[in-house]
DNA sequence: TCTGGGGTCCTAGGACCC
DNA sequence: TCTGGGGTCCTAGGACCC
């Protein structure tokens, strides 16, 4: 029995859409949006990608020019965009069974038992994302992950699609064209090393690699490309990962951020590092974790052609695997301290959970529970900060609540830049969008 | 002046064991 | 001089994804 095709569906242009949702005078218009630190564009709306906006490009290189042709910019707003990604995947799942949530903006569902009522299923789901939430969502319908992607990306791209792409109507009526005009680096699983060394043994699209042997190439790369090899045959070999939708457990947790202005006093690091154990051991809680290793990192720019790029870390074992706060927040500046370099100009850091385990798994003796040290702290300090938002109190310094919206996070100098920020209409009841009847 | 953040999986190689 | 073989476990690092 052949299995049932899977369904790919995720929004064009997610982050961009979102910041049209609450400003309906961006419909239209090139918008991209930046990633922490106003750094680099992570989303465009299709206007912006007309005018050969690439994703990824440092922002202050293409700043003059895409304001010149016009372009609103705007802060990354993950609080809006995760609040708005959680209602479109609600309204998706009533469509279709088994969803699996794959990124912020995506998801894997499974097909219905025949292919016309997958088909009407999808429509109505697309209707529905984009009444409901006033966001355009694309699908792709194949045997294999690879090729929903590859259906997808053709949704998006042939607007006779309207949307919705099944594999099977593209190969019937295209043949192998369908990936011949795929470049190699565009399928899924292969990245730009990859590309560049396919590329050297003459495969250059999604065809050519179709055509290779599935031996020669576990061989020559690994069994990873040895799958996508299979799945662009439409055998499938990716497995759903373990009950994404309903927010699966991690088995590391990384907080790491690049600062405004570099730092070199271990005084800001320690506030740093402080601020950040302190949000990855949120998310700890939240999965119900314990971490039994705490590594934390910082490093200069490796683009200051001027200093020689320095990059340090370390790591403390705990004696016992715990969630507290104080204990994690210490372990994180105790990984460092030793080897901290008061010259150097750091302008990242992060902090690192590992050797996770399952908090209602772990038993130790009475008095010998580490999580048992500061009573409850860290339960406090996540419902304070759910109550009162985030970082009205915390450990250390870095707990201070800054003025403005650029520092809120912790009033510190060294926090991230957020100039261009639009609102949290949908979680701030002070940021909600007002609407004007005429 | 200004170049993201948070994950996963796989592999190679070393340590260790019998 | 030549210096087992095979297995497991762990870790660091590479590559990928969005």
């Amino acid at each position: 029995m052949v299995a049932r095709p899977v369904v790919l569906a995720d929004a064009n242009s997610f982050f961009a859409s979102c910041e049209t949702v609450f400003h309906p005078g961006l419909q239209g218009r090139p918008v991209v949006v930046l990633s922490n630190n106003d750094g680099c564009v992570v989303a465009r709306s299709p206007q912006a990608k007309r005018l050969g906006i690439a994703n990824g490009v440092p922002w202050f290189t293409i700043r003059s020019q895409a304001e010149q042709d016009g372009v609103v910019a705007r802060s990354s707003n993950y609080e809006l965009y995760a609040s708005l990604s959680a209602r479109m995947m609600s309204i998706m799942r009533t469509f279709l069974p088994n969803q699996e949530i794959y990124s912020i903006d995506e998801c894997f569902l499974d097909a219905l038992p025949s292919s016309s009522q997958t088909l009407q299923a999808c429509r109505s789901m697309r209707d529905s994302v984009l009444k409901g939430i006033g966001i355009p969502i694309s699908v792709g319908v194949a045997h294999t992950k690879t090729l929903a992607k590859i259906s997808n990306h053709w949704a998006k791209s042939h607007v006779s699609a309207h949307g919705i792409t099944r594999w099977d109507d593209i190969a019937r009526d295209q043949g192998k064209n369908v990936l011949t005009e795929i470049p190699i680096d565009e399928v899924w699983g292969v990245g730009r090393r990859l590309s560049r060394r396919l590329q050297a043994l003459g495969m250059v699209n999604a065809w050519d690699l179709h055509e290779a042997d599935p031996a020669s190439i576990r061989h020559r790369f690994s069994v990873q490309l040895e799958r996508t090899v299979l799945e662009l045959r439409g055998i499938p070999c990716v497995e759903a990962g373990d009950d994404a939708s309903q927010g699966r457990r991690t088995t590391q947790i990384l907080c790491s951020r690049m600062f405004s202005h570099p730092v070199t006093g271990w005084e800001m690091m320690g506030q740093a590092l402080s601020v950040y154990a302190q949000k990855a051991c949120r998310r700890l809680r939240n999965q119900g974790s314990l971490c039994a290793q705490v590594s934390a990192f910082c490093s200069t720019s490796p683009h200051d052609d001027e200093h020689e790029y320095v990059t340090l870390h370390g790591t403390t074992q705990l004696s016992n695997p715990c969630d507290d706060p104080l204990t994690i927040a210490k372990a994180a500046c105790d990984a460092l301290r030793e080897r901290f370099d008061g010259h150097a100009r750091f302008v990242r850091a992060g902090v690192l959970l590992l050797s996770l385990v399952d908090a209602a798994q772990f038993h130790t003796l009475e008095g010998l529970d580490a999580r048992r040290d500061t009573h409850g702290l860290g339960e406090v300090l996540d419902d304070a900060a759910r109550r009162f938002g985030p970082a009205r109190v915390g450990i250390g310094y870095g707990g201070i609540r800054g003025h403005d919206r650029g520092n809120e996070d912790t009033g510190a100098q060294w926090t991230m830049r957020r100039e261009m920020l639009s609102s949290r209409s949908t979680t701030r009841w002070d940021e909600m969008a007002v609407v004007h009847a005429v």
